[in-house]
DNA sequence: TAGATTGTTAATCGATTAACAATC
DNA sequence: TAGATTGTTAATCGATTAACAATC
């Protein structure tokens, strides 16, 4: 019941959970079993049952799931029902993709501010979202209320704005860059790292198989 | 001393490691004890000797780690000698920023070719990287010997060009679609997911804290 | 030798999954 | 009732880490 108690295993396999039934919702399915939804988000079944069963008894034995109150029930718990505004913080080439990228488009994400030091840029709008200078990158948090900010910046300038969005209140990054960022212990921090992605999978390629 | 046998988890540490050892290099230091990495790199001190000590004893009691023999002994490792070729396919967005994100940089990668249904950009050179029809995917793939692809496509494409990717031989995908791709065996998929690292990262701040 | 730090043992932890009783 | 599928138990697995003997 407390979300407190949830696996971060289970926590990170709940979007995708969510999206599948989403698509099933939408095909007009009503009724899912475990073993069904296995198959399709490649999860194993008794994982899948274990997972919703921190939240509850949610299917029906001898029948499985029902789509829509399944459904229903993760956008509550995902809390899918309001939008969340993040902000991106460095607006360079892989920014500039994820201002595109539309979170928004069956999510419940909106890049709803931008920040760069770039004078041809800042206090315009960018693909719909205001570039401020990220000078004012703590002010604007805390005004607008943004917890969440999408880390895109240069390596060498990582740190130095991640200290500032903390001041401004930030609980959450997502950080792409390479860089193992200090934060105080009650920010949480996600790192995206391509670069190394790409070598990892490159790696197993070349000594496994698989 | 065989790949064979490490963690998965250890490799994924792999190209981390080696980052920071060459940050050190740039920078003069010669040693390096594991509770110093640890601090650099956000990793328990023993954990770093176990993940080195599945490579044989690299370091000297009472001493340390020699950055520089470390340094190289990874550079073989990660292959990180020559240069690995791969291809991206789906230049929008997202993949037009990946063809400027420079893979190149500190690692082994380069993205060699790129695909696309956009009669715009096709056959044309876009960021340096020449642009090839989607229809010849599993030809090029093939020709050029590229075992690698990254794939920025929309969803509803994903299936489809993975088939023709592994028809075209492929051997490791960097999947940034959400879509759960069906591949045979020993084809390795990596799965990127953005929109569900933002969600669970909102998911986890709205209800941990941490 | 004295001090430091590795490499490894053993305990612990979190996550996965086979198996099946409960039950719709 | 018979058939199906959940929810949960218990075993297993992979990864982490405290602790310390080995040793430079």
């Amino acid at each position: 019941m407390t979300a407190e108690n949830i696996p971060r295993a289970t926590a990170k396999r709940l979007p995708i959970y969510y999206r599948y039934l989403n698509i099933l919702h939408d095909t007009g399915k009503s009724r899912i079993s475990s073993t069904e939804l296995a198959e399709a988000v490649q999860v194993d079944s008794a994982t899948i049952r274990r997972d919703f069963s921190y939240f509850g008894a949610l299917g029906k034995r001898g029948y499985g799931y029902d789509v829509d109150s399944l459904l229903s029930f993760f956008k509550q718990i995902l809390n899918q029902e309001h939008l969340t505004n993040v902000a991106l913080i460095g607006v360079g080439n892989l920014g500039h993709a994820l201002l595109n990228f539309n979170f928004h488009k069956d999510g419940n994400v909106r890049i709803s501010a931008a920040f760069d030091t770039n004078d041809a840029i800042v206090n315009k709008i960018q693909d719909g979202v205001p570039v401020y200078p990220i000078t004012e990158l703590a002010h604007q948090l805390k005004e607008q209320q943004i917890q969440v900010v999408i880390l895109t910046v240069p390596s060498s300038a990582a740190q130095g704005v991640t200290d500032d969005a903390v001041a401004g209140g930030v609980k959450g990054i997502l950080n792409f860059t390479p860089i193992r960022l200090a934060v105080p212990d009650a920010v949480l921090v996600q790192n995206v790292d391509l670069t190394n992605e790409l070598q990892t999978l490159i790696y197993f390629i070349e000594n496994f198989g698989k």
